[in-house]
DNA sequence: TAGGCCATGTAACCGGTTACATGATTAG
DNA sequence: CTAATCATGTAACCGGTTACATGGCCTA
């Protein structure tokens, strides 16, 4: 998923800048599944202007900086649906928690401890950011990515609460296999 | 999570050569939450030899080409441990399809039954291979993770079919406004 | 008056992938 | 005889991030 789609997808439901852009992709409707920089943004909104996928117009603003809002065109809509058409690539999945967790035994029940409390706590948040972006929208496909974010992201959270326990029964055991052979 | 500390991380549970580490990653124990090419791991895999962090020894086979197995040295261990002791990144995440599903009403039924579809196949092949892993493998810090891999993806899963049909219904729903409006 | 938010943009860098080169062996 | 598997490695490329430059307004 490039840069490009994912502009010209937040573009086909409403105009933004590319500050505004940022935002959506951070702490909006799409932050959940996707995060770029404005170094990728903005070169992207000009390649998109050039091609004619978009237009940009300047806005002054009173008090603040001068801003340009894109809108996507006839030509990017046609895009953007050309993109949607293909078959999805498989998601992309990394997670240094999984490698920490599989050496649990080679750390300590302090460094466990640590790892999985933080990650509960971002489980948290995130759930909460789903739950506002569902209660605060009411446009279907948005609302059944949701409920499946809150389903799954809410079945990862039980599991971890459940089995925080366990994981740190597990922590520094290497080690004091080590302390016992000598 | 860079190249070097996968690649620390699985000669820290069995010594292996280049082929076999891309195995391992795309295929083995650590496919699920993993994948790195050749194009990375040999380059990296000479750069960690002449820093002493892993040891590699030819090996001569008959009937196949020679294979130069690696195995992690203390050094090794200790760097890899001291990177396991930070607190892990947040997980990276993206998904193809949470916006195709997002932008269900511009397509149309049979773009969105292929594209769950699709989803759906992928999603129980992972289940099989989380399920493999899980039975032969008795290292319990590996059995925690799978476990937690079967539950979430199995939440996945049981959403997926659920709402399925849902989905497929708002497919085209922009599509059909336009027309109506014509 | 310091820090945070609004707002746009560029250049250097980097971590990685893709594609290619090479070649023997074995299974269908 | 063809395709797949084993096995190592390089070079070109690319999509992105990081850090920097700039500057005004508002809030604590």
């Amino acid at each position: 998923m490039n840069t490009q789609t994912l502009i010209l997808a937040i573009l086909n439901f409403e105009n933004a800048s590319g500050y505004e852009i940022k935002k959506q992709s951070s702490e909006g409707a799409f932050s959940y599944f996707v995060d770029i920089s404005y170094g990728s943004i903005y070169p992207t909104l000009a390649k998109l202007e050039a091609d004619g996928l978009v237009i940009g117009r300047s806005e002054t603003q009173n008090g603040r900086p001068d801003k340009k809002v894109f809108s996507i065109t006839a030509k990017g809509r046609a895009e953007f649906i050309k993109t949607l058409m293909s078959p999805p690539a498989i998601d992309k999945f990394k997670s240094e928690f999984l490698l920490v967790a599989m050496c649990a035994d080679l750390t300590s029940p302090e460094i466990i401890t640590k790892a999985i409390d933080k990650r509960i706590g971002e489980m948290e948040e995130l759930l909460k950011v789903i739950g506002g972006l569902r209660s605060d929208c009411d446009h279907p496909a948005t609302q059944w990515i949701t409920s499946y974010g809150l389903h799954v992201k809410g079945a990862d959270l039980e599991f971890l609460k459940n089995n925080r326990d366990s994981l740190i029964a597990m922590a520094g055991q290497a080690v004091k296999l080590d302390e016992a052979a000598e």
